[in-house]
DNA sequence: TTCCGGTGCT
DNA sequence: AGCACCGGAA
């Protein structure tokens, strides 16, 4: 037994219906409106929009899912666009490799499902670019399917409300998501609107390193706060990478001088004056390379990818 | 300078 | 289980 997350006596029914009862509310007062939300875009909508905010915060997804949808509104769309118009249309959004996945992922709606977003987990997982989390998001939000969606903020949302400590970092274990289980409103449709709201709250006041415990609607029944907010922000997180020097700097450099290069080609000469470490400029085009991000020709210029 | 996060590979 | 991958806000 390694998880000290949440207390194990807390699965009864009755236990969540005060949280609930008071998320509800909140979430109808201060939702942000998204054109994703609603129920006015269709399950490639919601998709899009989950994979786009995959590390990503919804309020900078926002003008690039508008483009999206205006040129690619559907897989069968998205499945005929090439590589480097994909990457392009990605522009700064970061982590591109999630663009050519979408793409790999409408290649492959359209040809092992008939265009159609699919509505299971196995089928939802199978697809490129799609984890764990987004296929249950695309489940709940796109099919109003009853399933916990377990993302960082519902977990450290539910820690703290409902254990009463600090959600810690890693994948999530099955402690957690027994909780969100037994959280999650027995109604489909309230099902939704709970995953919607106790992510929103994680999102826009039960923030990781200072939230905003006046503004919230769990204030009086929340643990966490009634026990002093104990190592609060303490949550295990990754090393931090800097950034200045790494492969990521790198490689985001080459990209945006290729994304505004004349039809998205640049001699080696020109590309060298991003970077002046030649070895490691020709390390990080090797993996963009790899990663199918750009293409290399014989006279070793760059391009993205033409198909 | 530090923080934020889901997927996929090792 | 640990790591690489991104850009912009705080």
């Amino acid at each position: 037994m390694t998880d000290h997350t949440v207390s194990p006596d807390v699965h009864s029914d009755d236990d969540y219906s005060a949280y609930h009862d008071a998320l509800a509310p909140w979430w109808a007062d201060h939702a942000r409106d998204f054109p994703w939300r609603f129920g006015r875009t269709d399950a490639w909508g919601v998709l899009l929009s989950e994979v786009m905010s995959q590390q990503t915060p919804m309020t900078r997804v926002l003008p690039y899912w508008q483009s999206w949808m205006a040129v690619w509104s559907s897989p069968d769309k998205l499945a005929e666009a090439t590589a480097a118009e994909v990457i392009s249309a990605w522009g700064t959004l970061g982590y591109p490799r999630r663009a050519l996945r979408l793409r790999e992922c409408a290649q492959e709606i359209v040809a092992r499902f008939g265009g159609r977003v699919p509505d299971t987990y196995e089928e939802l997982v199978s697809l490129p670019g799609i984890g764990d989390y987004t296929a249950c998001a695309v489940m709940a939000f796109a099919y109003g399917k009853r399933v916990p969606v377990v993302d960082t903020n519902i977990r450290r949302v539910l820690s703290r409300a409902i254990g009463g400590a600090e959600s810690l970092g890693g994948a999530a274990n099955a402690s957690e998501r027994k909780l969100a289980e037994n959280a999650l409103p027995r109604d489909a449709r309230m099902s939704v609107i709970w995953n919607q709201a106790t992510m929103e709250l994680g999102a826009t006041v039960c923030t990781a390193k200072s939230p905003a415990c006046d503004e919230c609607p769990l204030r009086s029944e929340c643990k966490f706060a009634q026990a002093g907010w104990p190592g609060l922000g303490q949550k295990r997180t990754r090393p931090r990478q800097t950034f200045t020097g790494t492969n990521r700097q790198v490689r985001g450099k080459i990209l945006k001088a290729l994304r505004h290069a004349d039809e998205h080609h640049l001699s080696y000469d020109e590309i060298s004056q991003v970077w002046a470490d030649s070895v490691q400029l020709d390390a990080c085009i090797a993996s963009l390379d790899e990663d199918g991000l750009i293409e290399i020709r014989e006279d070793h210029s760059l391009t993205l990818p033409l198909g």
